[in-house]
RNA sequence: GAUCCCGUAGCUCAGUUGGAUAGAGCAACAGCCUUCUAAGCUGUGGGUCGUUGGUUCGAGUCCAACCGGGAUCGCCA
């Protein structure tokens, strides 16, 4: 990024010299040369041509020899069919290498210095446990924070629980009826599993009613909305509103079960959370916010006392914001607690990770914001990303086709087992360490291969193909680091960057080049909101390192200087990669 | 019907914000372990970048239209 910065400006220099024409620094175009032809940074010449009058050709060449004349740094330059492949010394990259080698937080960035950021992922509601499209918010939402952190921003992890509602009353009363007092103990199975034990019985149950209501003559619509189960239902909302002592025990006790499930699934994830919200205490906010809306007339009351704002300006519709009986809807609730978030943290950005399915909900509730006044409008970004969809098509949990995400941790952590003994590598290592291994291998090949496709693409997954742990995989990643801290182990003494040497290989260039890249490719991952980035460049730093493994001794390097480069170049490409991992949260093994 | 997202190799995905001859992995085939971990490396084959126009020195990338897939437009959350 620096390095792209001097060039940009001695080009500009050049120019101006050249021509006497002043360049914006956006006509100045710097990219990494094309690995076919030698050089390590072009400058696209087009454009500057158009500006000097001069046939592109010369004009690189002018602007070459001007550069080679003034820059100490660069080694030679060729120009290309317009382009100006500029080559630097070697010491300007041994430099480089040693920024990386001596850092202690490689790629570490400042962008977000003294801006509060919060982001709120995961958000579940409490009546089923955890399915794979959840796993790709979570992991998304976690590495997204992580890397916001990295880039500097003070950031709060945030969790809306949505734990209440009608669909919670599905499986409190499901429970009351055919659960017989059961308990996750006594069940012997996960408490949020056990909920949604219930969530999926309800659901049974109800279908059965509403297919004999139907046979004694009553139409499907109307038999939905009136079978008992569906009714008693709605009594049980109405009475755990009115605080009903009843109700509210069974639900607290069944949330609690659902909370220990799901930290559970959250730890063995590797995930954290620095603020709970709790819908149950939040569904009441935001009315006296539409109350000061419409005084200020951003709302409008129609006649039947429902509240509505009208966005056809913004290219939206007409948006309920409270029920004519007064009460509120999804989006009041995110209005107030998108304020309620604003007072107690004094966030100045708040992202929210959830499915692009809410694209047009979370546009209405910026819109909203906006036009309320608010100062940290402009600050709230929905982090969207596709569904996660199965051969069959969409996972729904009532039609029990999910990826239940439990049992795939629990698949992989597995697959992760028979591929280590399959290879013969259990060598040296006692049951607790393999276990850990397993566990470490499984959760890298599942993490990486959610983290390391576009957010906003929608993703396929077939359960019936395991996931990988060859090729571009986590551990892959891991491999080439547990590689490297195998040869760290029989270094034999200091290590230091060697004063002197003789030309870097291609090879040697390549993976110096690569970390020089991480710090762009945190920042690129943080502007983005996007660990994709950083998934992709581990690959290609893996990759390269692997390269130079395999043609070029590094231990057994005979010359002195050329074995202590290549130690310092092992040892900040292993700090790099752990780094990145880390970024994605996966961790990497010292034996593999 | 309207709005938004997506369409790149048989499959899963990259593509440095408009740059050079479009790249990886998987799968297939052919090689590389008496030398630092072969979960690796090298090579071969595989492409109308959905289609057609447009913008310009230059388009997978930007614009328009169309085709195909998905989502949303509920007094559900």
């Amino acid at each position: 990024m620096i390095l792209e910065q001097l060039l940009k400006d001695q080009v500009g220099l050049a120019v101006k010299n050249l021509s006497g024409t002043e360049v914006p620094e956006a006509g100045i175009r710097i990219e990494q040369t094309n690995p076919d032809f030698p050089g390590d940074y072009t400058v696209v010449v087009f454009p500057l041509a158009k500006l000097m009058k001069q046939s592109p050709d010369t004009c690189a060449t002018a602007i070459g020899n001007y550069l080679k004349e003034h820059m100490a740094d660069l080694d030679d330059f060729h120009v290309v069919k317009g382009f100006l492949n500029l080559s630097l010394k070697d010491s300007v990259w041994i430099g480089c290498l040693r920024d990386q080698w001596e850092s202690e937080h490689p790629g570490k960035g400042t962008e977000g210095q003294g801006v509060k950021v919060m982001v709120e992922y995961s958000s579940p509601n409490t009546n089923k446990p955890l399915h794979l499209g959840h796993v790709r918010n979570i992991l998304l939402g976690w590495s997204v924070a992580e890397i916001l952190k990295y880039t500097g921003y003070d950031v709060v992890k945030a969790n809306l629980i949505n734990d209440r509602g009608i669909h919670i009353c599905k499986s409190m009363l499901a429970w009351q009826k055919y659960g017989h007092g059961e308990t996750p103990e006594s069940a012997g199975i996960k408490g949020d599993h056990l909920a949604g034990k219930y969530y999926v019985l309800f659901d049974v149950h109800l279908k059965e009613e509403i297919k004999a209501l139907v046979a004694a003559g009553m139409g499907e619509e109307e038999a939905a909305k009136n079978a008992p189960m569906m009714l008693e239902a709605q009594e049980m909302l109405r009475r755990w509103e009115a605080g009903d002592e009843t109700i509210l025990t069974l639900w607290r006790t069944m949330n609690g079960w659902v909370y220990e499930g799901f930290n559970s699934t959250y730890a063995r994830l590797g995930v954290d959370f620095d603020k709970y919200y709790y819908e149950s205490d939040t569904y009441t906010l935001g009315k006296d916010l539409i109350h000061e809306g419409l005084e200020q007339g951003v709302f409008f009351r129609k006649e039947d006392g429902s509240v509505w704002i009208d966005l056809s300006d913004e290219g939206l519709d007409q948006k309920l914001v409270l029920r004519s009986d007064g009460t509120s809807v999804y989006i009041t609730q995110d209005i107030g607690t998108a304020q309620l978030k604003a007072d107690e943290f004094g966030i100045s950005r708040s992202i929210y990770v959830v499915g692009n399915e809410q694209d047009y909900h979370f546009k209405v509730l910026k819109c909203i914001m906006q036009k309320l006044g608010k100062p940290y409008a402009s600050g709230i970004y929905h982090l969207s990303y596709g569904m996660v969809d199965l051969p069959s098509g969409k996972m729904k949990s009532r039609e029990g086709t999910v990826v239940d995400a439990d049992d795939l941790i629990a698949d992989m952590v597995q697959a992760a087992r028979a591929k280590t003994e399959e290879l013969g590598k259990t060598e040296g290592l006692n049951p607790g360490e393999l276990d850990q291994l397993y566990e470490i291998l499984g959760l890298a090949a599942l993490k990486f291969f959610i983290l390391k496709v576009d957010p906003k693409k929608r993703m396929l997954f077939n359960p019936e193909e395991s996931i990988d742990f060859q090729g571009d995989t986590g551990p892959f990643v891991q491999y080439t680091y547990a590689r490297i801290r195998s040869m760290e182990r029989n270094i034999n003494g200091e290590t230091k960057i060697p004063e002197q040497l003789q030309a870097l290989s291609p090879l040697e260039k390549n993976v110096i080049r690569q970390l020089y890249s991480f710090r762009a490719a945190v920042a690129d991952a943080g502007a983005s909101m996007d660990p994709s980035v950083i998934a992709q460049w581990c690959i290609s730093t893996a990759r390269a390192f692997n390269r130079m493994y395999n043609e070029l001794p590094i231990l057994k390097e005979q010359d002195p200087e050329a074995r202590m480069l290549r130690l310092c170049i092992i040892q900040a490409t292993a700090k790099s990669l752990h780094q990145g991992m880390m970024l994605l949260g996966i961790r990497c093994p010292e034996k593999m």
